[in-house]
DNA sequence: TACAGGATGTA
DNA sequence: TACATCCTGTA
């Protein structure tokens, strides 16, 4: 087992009961949740399970994946897999010693990917929230970002009013039950949430990322956000990472024409309540993070584009 | 509902 | 200084 207190019970895979019932609203919902957050790629699979946990390959979940302490992949993360002919749900007949390898290999290279997908994301959500990627090292309020985040990913009703005054170290101490008797409802995804997190953080300790900077989308502003982590971030800082990050974000925010820096904002009040959450301004919403973007134009760093259109914004000064 | 911009408060 | 908040007014 991966990290202390990671149970069969605790992973998080597209098929947990818990989110088949309660909330299958984002399969159909135009601005759900990335699957990437959840640990998984869009890859439209639907049986990937999160590293860590003693999982196999059964005949009813064919497609979990075992990620144990011996397997964990020694060059994280790999973005592509290598060109594969051979899909395990292909062989019919039991496999032959070659196929059987080639299958091996192929679970391997998925399973190394859906673990960068989740370290990335996590990476992500930091820069973000601007908190340690380990939760041990979260202080109350980091605790309470990652709380507010986590309603918002998952849309859950308001549940951090129930675990003020924790620190990461003291979340991280509790069971699962504890997160059920704290939240009833969604104590589990509490739970389970935190858990990928853990994972991640002891995943990365284990297999630090070589070259951090070949895995962002775009090096020079992700610089800006690596480089001053302890920095306030600016609202136009903060709104190119999340266009940096059309595979998390693309369903708020999204260049109409990158070399213009041109973008739309889709979705108004998601991108509002983000700010709000990294500023720590919960009654943030998109007259006040508009009137910001206005404070812009004087300074020549954002304007509205010749052809002025609803929820679009110009850089003055595109990457 | 988005947008523009003035005024004021805050860290 | 860089917003956050509140406001009036326009489209």
């Amino acid at each position: 087992m991966g990290t202390p207190g990671c149970t069969p019970h605790s992973a998080v895979f597209i098929s947990h009961p818990h989110y088949m019932d309660t909330r299958t609203d984002w399969l159909d919902e135009d601005v759900k949740p990335p699957r990437s957050l959840l640990g998984l790629p869009d890859f439209g699979w639907s049986g990937v399970c999160l590293p860590y946990c003693d999982r196999i390959a059964t005949e009813e979940d064919p497609w979990m994946l075992r990620m144990t302490e011996g397997s964990a992949p020694a060059a994280l993360p790999s973005r592509t897999l290598e060109p594969c002919s051979i899909k395990p749900n292909q062989s019919q007949e039991p496999s032959s010693g070659m196929e059987g390898q080639m299958e091996e290999r192929y679970l391997e290279q998925v399973q190394t990917m859906v673990v960068g997908e989740v370290l990335k994301d996590v990476d992500t959500a930091c820069k973000l929230l601007n908190i340690a990627s380990d939760p041990l090292d979260w202080s109350c309020a980091h605790v309470q970002k990652w709380l507010l985040w986590t309603e918002h990913l998952y849309r859950l009703p308001q549940v951090s009013a129930t675990f003020q005054e924790l620190t990461g170290r003291d979340l991280c101490s509790m069971t699962e039950a504890d997160f059920r008797q704290r939240s009833t409802q969604f104590g589990d995804v509490l739970y389970a949430h935190l858990d990928i997190w853990r994972s991640a953080a002891a995943m990365k300790e284990r297999c630090p990322p070589e070259d951090s900077k070949s895995e962002t989308d775009d090096d020079s502003w992700s610089d800006v956000m690596c480089s001053y982590p302890s920095q306030p971030i600016h609202l136009w800082q903060f709104l190119r990472e999340l266009l940096l990050k059309p595979h998390n974000y693309s369903r708020c925010i999204r260049w109409l024409n990158k070399e213009k820096g041109i973008f739309k904002i889709e979705d108004s009040a998601h991108v509002a309540r983000l700010w709000g959450i990294r500023k720590n301004r919960p009654a943030m919403n998109y007259d006040k993070l508009s009137r910001s973007i206005r404070q812009y134009y004087k300074k020549g760093i954002i304007r509205k584009p010749d052809v002025s259109r609803r929820l679009v914004y110009q850089f003055v000064h595109p990457v």
